[in-house]
DNA sequence: TAAATAGTGTCTCTTAGACATTATGGT
DNA sequence: ACCATAATGTCTAAGAGACACTATTTA
């Protein structure tokens, strides 16, 4: 390991860092049909991509997507890039987690690895055998990543950090049009809040949704050009409206 | 500016970041007695602690404390480090706020910072001239420092972005606590939250943070040994009930 | 007693939450 | 006709929001 020095105000020397990687945790909403007599939602399990390292250190474990920042790139380019390089996936929703800089983190040298969180659809993954060029890459559930698997460096730590990020802002904003289609029905949105925080529970929650002064305005109905309110029965026998969502996200205290 | 270079898994040389430090954004409520016949509430200002730069770049203009993270240090502890040194300040509210990488944003070189906001009290600040050796700091309203000042780097972005984040952590966080005393009156909450947002108005306020049961848990009566409310008629006439946190912050979500 | 802030009464309209009921279209 | 899911009806208790009113202390 080479050790570089850099001169501060004061004439000391400090080393500096050896790389500055943007790590990706890498979700994606996968949707499978279910074999019932009637029509139904899919299932839906939220996945996280994970690739197989093959070079030291941690050669033959599971880790996340990422590579090291170049001196004419932001961080969030390095994301975006190394985003498609290793999986595939050009485009989706893609945002900072934080910033990983635990002494001795990794053992290549003083390496401060910068995660981010990315959304996408499945079908962004289909080309991902052809992008990544003999890189093992593969899609598991969050239990299976954080129970099951052996995970390279604090990439767990991060993983966690990602999940519990996500479902708190599968709550409080509308990121769930990152996993749904441009118009949806209610059944569909609630299946992937759910799917995502399966804690949240709301018996009512059509109505709440459609009906209530503070959420107006977060949804409102499809229609087609004619003004006609569009609805689907893909999933269930009778049609369901469609819904899309706004622009508008309410803010929210836990004063009011 | 001396490159340095570090060697990929492929062969290919990168240059590696010349320094990642930690800006902080500190921000405090200042206390001011109004000069008034009777007690009264003080007025209370947000601001912020900026250092003037003594040496290049940017020498003379206004700057956020911070400085580089060492190699056997998280950043969090260099940020940590680096407001005792520049501030004096030991103690209070310290969290990430997020990474500000942009190229070019150093003149000095590649310099990646990764910037924390602190919220101290006002009396942690009353050793910084004794602290700070020969750096003159100054607090300003944060209208003044984004307004006003000229300031070095991408810090103006920096602040901006802390006081964002400060103003959403107010109403769905509890980190109003941390400009209060232990104890203190629903008029003193009250204030601290407009303070920092300016647009939060709530004329029930009282009444909805004592009775509404949603609500319920996020406070409790401040009371003595024997159980009996305590109350404080320092800032009013008529005595009024003291209350502190609990460690509850309820769960919002935008569709319940 | 006047001033100032703390806190409660009261009224109307909306929402929460729980269940029951009706609607729609496919098998 | 039956089933599954969509959507509405209904009822009670709680909360929002506005405004008036009472309470407690000091000057």
């Amino acid at each position: 390991m080479i050790i570089r020095k850099n001169r501060s105000k004061n004439g000391k020397k400090y080393r500096t860092p050896d790389g500055v990687p943007a790590d990706i945790v890498m979700f994606t909403l996968t949707k499978r049909e279910r074999k019932t007599v009637t029509k139904t939602l899919p299932i839906r399990e939220l996945k996280v991509m994970l690739i197989r390292r093959r070079s030291w250190p941690y050669a033959g474990m599971w880790a996340l997507p990422g590579g090291f920042c170049r001196e004419n790139e932001s961080i969030y380019d390095a994301a975006k890039r190394e985003l498609k390089e290793e999986t595939g996936v050009d485009g989706g929703h893609l945002e900072y987690l934080g910033v990983y800089s635990a002494p001795g983190r990794d053992p290549r040298g003083w390496i401060i690895s910068n995660a981010f969180y990315a959304l996408v659809e499945e079908w962004m993954l289909e080309h991902r055998q052809a992008a990544d060029d003999a890189e093992e890459v593969g899609l598991f559930t969050i239990q299976e990543a954080l129970e099951k698997l052996e995970l390279a460096f604090d990439h767990r730590d991060i993983i966690m950090d990602a999940y519990r990020k996500i479902q708190h802002q599968m709550l409080q904003t509308t990121i769930a049009k990152q996993f749904l289609p441009e118009h949806f029905t209610l059944s569909e949105l609630y299946q992937v809040i759910q799917t995502v925080v399966p804690e949240f529970k709301e018996p009512n929650f059509i109505r709440k949704i459609t009906s209530t002064r503070s959420r107006r305005g977060i949804l409102e109905e499809a229609r087609d050009e004619n003004g006609k309110p569009l609805s689907s029965n893909q999933y269930s026998q009778r049609p369901a409206q469609l819904y899309r969502f706004t622009d508008h996200i309410p803010l929210l205290s836990i004063y009011t």
